[in-house]
DNA sequence: GATAAGATTGTAACAATTACAAAAACGAAA
DNA sequence: TTTCGTTTTTGTAATTGTTACAATCTTATC
């Protein structure tokens, strides 16, 4: 029942221990976007010797190799997908669920977003390495090669 | 110099007190996204007695009644943005700067984003309430209604 | 089996945010 | 203007999510 999650490790070139396979699997069997805290709490009893550290590093690694998507929805908790195609999220306000909203038509539009849900805000977030930091990193990269001659 | 600053809060039902029109103004001015201990570090010197808890409540505040934004692009920071205009937002992982995106095209292509930037992930989320909570709500008031009868 | 690299663990530290109660400022009515 | 109730501000303390770090354990390779 793991050979999926152990699958989709090593797609990524992570090796395969207990801990990232149970954290992987518990991401593919709940498609409830859990923080840290959720998926600690679940596995914790299974796994006696489990660390909140070891949730941690395992996220941050799963999310650096592509293998999970880190939510930055709540700024209360942050979570995790194991869904990594692209799709949107809706953070309710009231229960705090995440949900996922994989169909939308103007991304701008309030009345769009999931069907009967009341949308409030609309978030567009980019992230990676500015220009300016592409250019640094650049002259670093020369400046280091000259050193080298 | 703070009119514009006093003029947004009445458009937004909020009582212009002092400390509410130097912080309005003061995101007004920079266009920066600045977290709340960048604002308190700003304008702590020229107003001593200035509470950080002020900073947070008068944020949350201008969030409510819709005269700022609340970003949750970076997890570390909340950050905030006046300019409360449809648009996007771009975290540059390297510098930690947030950028504004004022026009893109494919939402879900990483070749969009700002000219010469390095997109490497893009989030878009919806924030509100959901069909069951809206429904919960709805039966708790008729509730509520019943009993007054 | 010996060794080195990588992964896990637990604790402690850190930083952002919130809770809360007291003090201050404000606005309306007498 | 004085009074009274409401709103806002303030400071401290508590809480919480996350990270740093060093020791321990595991794994792969020779």
């Amino acid at each position: 029942m793991d050979a999926d999650a152990i699958k989709i490790l090593e797609e990524h070139n992570i090796r395969p221990s207990i801990q990232r396979i149970l954290i992987m699997n518990y991401l593919m069997e709940h498609r409830t976007h859990p923080t840290v805290d959720d998926i600690y709490t679940a596995l914790a009893p299974s796994v006696p010797t489990l660390s909140k550290t070891t949730v941690y590093n395992t996220l941050k690694t799963l999310t650096e190799h592509g293998a999970a998507l880190t939510l930055t929805i709540d700024d209360k908790n942050t979570c995790y997908d194991a869904y990594t195609k692209p799709h949107s999220h809706f953070l309710c306000k009231s229960c705090g669920k995440v949900y996922d909203v994989l169909n939308q038509e103007d991304m701008f539009d309030k009345a769009a977003g999931p069907k009967g849900f009341e949308v409030q805000e609309i978030h567009h977030y980019y992230k990676g390495v500015c220009k300016h930091c592409l250019k640094q990193n650049k002259n670093n990269r020369r400046k280091t090669d000259v050193t080298t001659n």
